[in-house]
DNA sequence: AACGATCCCTGTTGGC
DNA sequence: TGCCAACAGGGATCGT
């Protein structure tokens, strides 16, 4: 199995936390250690955080030595020698591989990275949200800047949501999927952990009474866990690896999240749809208040 | 400053 | 059955 993954480690969903974490756990030990041999920056678009384009990420990455994989909220971070840092966002349909060279390439594969060891890094991004990128100290900080501490690994303590909250007008779903107050919740896990903490989506943030804060707070890493412990399931090319085919499950434990018109799995009311901030929401009315 | 709206992009889906 | 519009979403940016 490990040498299964090894030619084909690959993910398939929607990259939130849980599965940057995945990717990133089964990117590390294949590549820390190694440098880059050769590398390829094919679309601009991908690119677009560097101001040189292509041509710097290029000239920077080559013959640099990844020292490990670390991850803030979704950016995935390669720290290099020469203190400059990898950087890969996945967007909404960025996914990593590590591949041996002679294997053909899939469609939209934006960025390839050769290391030494007849091994490439490979990102293929067809919708382009995500991008790859790499930064000096100063340019990361900007690159950054507004980025929260970690949903998972540096959850704020309790005082300091009641600040970030204290008079906010926006909807808490809102708010947490702006990255500011804790960064690593998409839209779906935003919507999980509204369910958990049993919080209505639409509330403003300012609303939230003290023992809701600290239940959204508590409702977090449970959540994310979940999501992590079936994020490794979620790896396309274990689904055949995996006996009793648990591929893709967390789908189907989601509570809220895609299931309009069904039945809440709690207390059987039907669950709801609205859009908040431009994404589509899914709450149950009698749970979430 | 705060906050909502718009845009980027393509594979998938649903309606006719 | 086939076509095409609508939809999906993270985050930068713009306008109010």
């Amino acid at each position: 199995m490990a040498d299964l993954l090894e030619t084909h480690a690959n993910i398939e969903s929607m990259p939130e936390l849980p599965e940057v974490e995945t990717i990133r756990r089964l990117l590390e030990p294949l590549v820390a250690g190694r440098r880059f041999v050769e590398v390829q920056v094919r679309h601009p678009r991908t690119a677009r955080r560097n101001e040189g384009g292509p041509p710097e990420i290029e000239d920077r990455l080559r013959g640099r030595r990844i020292l490990d994989l670390d991850r803030r909220g979704k950016f995935l971070m390669g720290h290099l020698d020469r203190d400059l840092t990898w950087v890969v966002h996945l967007g909404m349909s960025g996914r990593m591989s590590s591949a041996r060279v002679a294997e053909p390439e899939e469609p939209h594969t934006h960025f390839v990275g050769r290391l030494t060891g007849r091994r490439e890094v490979r990102f293929v991004d067809p919708r382009t949200f995500g991008f790859v990128g790499v930064f000096t100290d100063t340019e990361l900080e900007r690159v950054l800047a507004g980025v929260g501490p970690d949903a998972l690994i540096g959850l704020p303590d309790l005082a300091v949501w009641e600040a970030r909250l204290a008079a906010r007008l926006p909807p808490i779903k809102a708010l947490l999927l702006a990255q500011r107050i804790v960064s690593g919740l998409g839209n779906i896990y935003a919507d999980e952990v509204l369910f958990r903490a049993r919080i209505a989506p639409y509330r403003p943030g300012g609303s939230l009474s003290h023992s809701e804060v600290v239940r959204l707070r508590r409702s977090i890493r449970p959540v994310l866990e979940a999501g992590l412990a079936s994020g490794g399931t979620t790896l396309s090319d274990m689904a055949y690896l995996l006996p009793d085919g648990r591929a893709g499950d967390y789908l189907e434990r989601l509570a809220v999240y895609g299931r309009e018109g069904e039945w809440c799995r709690r207390c059987g009311t039907e669950i709801m749809r609205m859009t908040i901030a431009g994404r589509s929401s899914f709450w149950c009315p009698s749970c979430q208040q």
